[in-house]
DNA sequence: AATGCCACTGAAAACGTTTTCTGTAAATGC
DNA sequence: GCATTTACAGAAAACGTTTTCAGTGGCATT
């Protein structure tokens, strides 16, 4: 049916293997290799990747799992894994999991279907604490979100520094009465989470806060339910890029504004933080160098498989708008 | 090394084939199907999908090419088309071009060799006119662009009638002199750009209009260097959410405020048009149903492979926010 | 009691490659 | 000038499945 390397091999006149060392780079005289090279043209021969995977045994694959292909995190994320897969020549299969265990136990088993040659994720708490790498036979590298410590590799950023950075602004602006929604399916928001909780206790506040679903919905939701209650805070900190914009969209129906009748402030320099209003203050993650790290993380434990794990911190980046300064 | 189907089939003391035929949904008898079913949970086997897609022919995979994931309109897409795809027990590989049809070449090739069974494409014009479907050995549906009228399947939305009710609405709130920017690379593009002259034409105004790559940076560009020269128009519109982001920012840097010192309108309602300034007016477009209907249209292209290529147009809707109001 | 059919099972071939193993001719070392 | 290495090429095995082919035994039909 669809020509394969025998039909190559016939055409130029050699071996099979002839013409699979041509293509995989092995010894080959320079005649054989022209009249080979010359047969693939004109056969318009495609190599079938599934048999070469079987044969080989390995797959050049990696896997990238992440929570929602809609957030522009994880969009970043994905661009810039692939980046760096495809100039190692390497395919990128990736999946979303929307947060739901299930979704991830399903796609892991997935990953083992594909014999991947390693694993890029950003799990749940929930499978981040059972996830075994015994279990699995690819190394894994947990991105945004980490495991408990020192069983797996992981590339994260400083959580609690960031939010203290958050809280020390809203701080030098005035703000006393500071609030925080945070997700409540991922280890980030519970890091991020502490930083705030430990940076207003050191300055003697009262520290205030809701759980969400990490999503632009729930996150509206609950705002709009807070903004109705008595004694609601004069600021708010929202725990990424999804979650602060479903704040965004309550104060804006709320009649709020923003920086005077509340301060907001949180995670993820998407594109649309500084249009809104005033500009909103945000701590910007590194993506790239985040994506980037967790490749060069892969490929070292592939070459060093028994490495110590090790958990790489990055640092966000503050940058400050409208949203918070009000004088 | 890893455990296969003949391990499992030792295990359950039956052969490799009655292995597989319970894997399979082939006719197995209850007493064997327990046993199989027994060893491959305490084996702990999995299936390995390069060596069942190398036998069975079919890779149950679908190929996504876009041209950028960062672009919300694309992860909408995706999303769309890898829920269909999992609910049909198929994989998705998914793309990037960033318009580029070297890059595009090179996923087509990547598609053959992953021996896809259906394609999922949103190509550049270049590739568009060159493709053709009879050099490759799966179907394709084209998606938010159009090819060559007759050779393709695809489904698009009515980028002619869409610019129209854009126009018509800028010509109501009383909008005379009406400028736009377009991609250079999409056939959408060019659609919209004859809607937009079709629709001016009628009224008799004059087309201003002004072509760019179609990501912000870019149209932030050419948008700022517009502003400046002498003459400029009353409203502008923009022909996709990444140009109109790039036309929003540009306005904010010379301190134009909309609707009145200029009004702005475009395609894509992507999040943050409904909160930046007064709002955006913009035509959305029904992403999930274009996802869900190229996925409908593949499997009946599968199923009845020498149908007529089909077009299906859906049809925007004009969302009117105060970015054009302003009376 | 012979025949045909049905439901199930195993042996073996097949999928399209890469890799190992074996062979040959030329080149090198003494 | 002989032995040994080197450089290349082909035959055949192997990768882990599915599928074809050929039974086998039981049951129903004549």
């Amino acid at each position: 049916m669809t020509i394969g390397i025998k039909d190559v091999a016939r055409r130029a006149g050699v071996s099979p293997a002839t013409v699979s060392r041509v293509l995989g780079h092995g010894p080959v005289s320079a005649e054989l290799r022209d009249r080979v090279e010359a047969a693939v043209r004109a056969t318009g021969y495609r190599p079938n990747l599934s048999a070469r995977r079987l044969r080989s045994q390995h797959s050049r694959t990696i896997g990238l799992i992440v929570s929602d292909i809609r957030n522009p995190f994880f969009t970043a994320l994905s661009r810039a894994v692939e980046d760096a897969a495809y100039q190692s020549d390497m395919r990128v299969v990736l999946c979303n999991t929307d947060e739901n265990p299930e979704r991830e136990a399903m796609y892991l088993r997935l990953m083992q279907e594909e014999r991947i040659t390693g694993l890029i994720f950003a799990p749940t708490k929930a499978t981040a604490e059972r996830l075994d790498h015994t279990l699995l036979d690819f190394p894994v590298v947990l991105v945004d979100r980490a495991g408990p410590p020192g069983r797996h590799d992981c590339v994260v950023i400083d959580n609690p520094l960031a939010c203290g950075a958050l809280i020390e602004h809203l701080w030098e602006q005035g703000y006393r009465r500071i609030g925080g929604i945070f997700g409540n399916t991922s280890s980030t928001a519970v890091e991020r989470h502490e930083g705030y909780r430990a940076a207003m206790a050191a300055r003697g506040l009262e520290a205030d806060v809701r759980f969400v679903a990490p999503n632009a919905e729930a996150a509206e939701a609950e705002t709009a339910r807070w903004l109705r209650t008595p004694g609601r805070p004069e600021a708010l900190i929202g725990s990424n890029g999804q979650v602060l914009l479903g704040m965004v969209k309550a104060l804006r129906n709320a009649g709020l504004g923003m920086p005077d009748d509340m301060g907001l402030a949180g995670f993820d320099n998407e594109t649309w933080t500084e249009l809104v209003g005033p500009g909103l203050t945000v701590v910007e993650q590194p993506v790239l160098d985040i994506g980037r790290t967790a490749m060069m993380m892969l490929f070292e434990r592939l070459s060093v498989p028994d490495l110590q794990p090790r958990k790489v911190v990055l640092t966000g980046r503050l940058i400050v708008r409208g949203s918070t300064t009000r004088r």
